[in-house]
RNA sequence: GGCCCGAUAGCUCAGUUGGUAGAGCAGCGGAUUGAAAAUCCGCGUGUCCCUGGUUCGAAUCCGGGUCGGGCCA
């Protein structure tokens, strides 16, 4: 067993985060990892947050959740909405009353930014804005561009131009504050340095192969466990709660666009296209010990 | 048995008048602080079925095979 893990046993119970791509093997080790460390599971991902999702999001069952306390879960309506900041304050206070009770908390889950958003705290940043980002939507990228390059050239230059996505945050972050992204950006940045060392985590790595032959297990064993009825009782959801993996591709199965085997392994391929970005995601953050 | 069509990347396929081949998907690598299971960027990975021939040169033209599909018996 990890002997890092101990070493704060009895004083002030510090977090243990578990991280790693999908379907490696997160809530198995959790469990053992909260049974080991007297903990309690805190969910990091960004799906299992919600209600009515649980198969296609691959929470904890109830078995799971039964053996060790599980905070987090299911704890949104599907036509909530959700984003890095409201998870972090979701999730900070739940861990703080863990570690009130002299429990460690054993945060777990594959979402790379609300995990960042936890760890690292928010960069002094507003929040989105719906509006804004409709009215932004609607103008085409180079606008946004031109824009951005004037308001904020050091911005422009650091950001990826084809990327619609971060050219519009960086420009409703200027149009928002009326300041520079930019300084704001550094100013984090260099705050952040410092708590990488404070934290301890691990990160589980599997061969490529292995990592495929489990995703592929797991879709089918959704498919064949009720994720097809879960998605279909699902009327309303949010905009948020569509981009599940899966959800998509079982509504087209649903409406006849397309067959089982093709839905299954159009999921497949999207469940490995994710857990690669986690892979890269997960290697940067060197404060985790691979597992 | 006869005739016709097809065989090119992991998959589906494109390939001009002969100049050793390229798209989509998959895959691989990367970026990424309030949409992140999102969004975006980069990379072609090949016994062109086999074999003999024509040609300076064949994925491409000709002969003979093999396999798959279709039509006629």
């Amino acid at each position: 067993m990890n002997s890092k893990s101990c070493e704060t046993a009895g004083t002030d119970p510090k977090a243990l985060y578990i991280c790693g791509p999908t379907a490696s093997g997160k809530s198995a080790l959790a469990l053992e990892m909260a049974r080991e460390l007297d903990g309690e599971i805190v969910n990091a991902d960004a799906f299992q947050l919600y209600r009515g999702l649980e198969i296609v999001s691959a929470a904890p069952s109830p078995d799971e959740r039964s053996q060790v306390p599980h905070h987090l879960y299911g704890v949104l309506a599907p036509t909530e909405a959700a984003d890095a900041g409201s998870y972090m304050r979701m999730a900070k206070p739940v861990i703080a009353e863990i570690q009130r009770r002299g429990k460690t908390p054993i945060v777990t889950g594959g979402s790379g930014l609300y995990l960042k958003f936890l760890t690292h705290g928010p960069a002094p940043l507003p929040a989105g804005e719906p509006e804004l980002r409709a009215q932004l939507d609607a103008r085409p990228l180079d606008d946004l561009v031109d824009e951005l390059t004037r308001l904020d050239p050091v911005e422009a230059a650091r950001t990826a131009l084809q990327n619609r996505r971060f050219v519009s945050r960086a420009l409703e972050i200027c149009l928002l504050t009326g300041k520079q992204a930019s300084t704001l950006r550094d100013q984090w940045e260099t705050q952040t340095r410092e708590i990488s060392a404070s934290l301890h985590g691990l990160v589980i790595q599997r061969s490529r192969p292995e990592l495929h032959a489990r995703i592929a297990a797991r879709t089918r064993a959704m498919l064949e466990g009720g994720a097809i009825e879960e998605v279909a009782a699902l009327t309303e959801v949010s905009p948020n709660c569509e981009k599940a993996i899966g959800f998509r591709e079982i509504r087209s199965l649903l409406v006849g666009e397309t067959d089982r085997g093709t839905c299954e392994e159009l999921i497949n391929a999207a469940t490995r296209q994710y857990a690669k970005r986690q892979e890269t995601w997960f290697r940067r953050e060197k404060w985790l010990s691979v597992r």
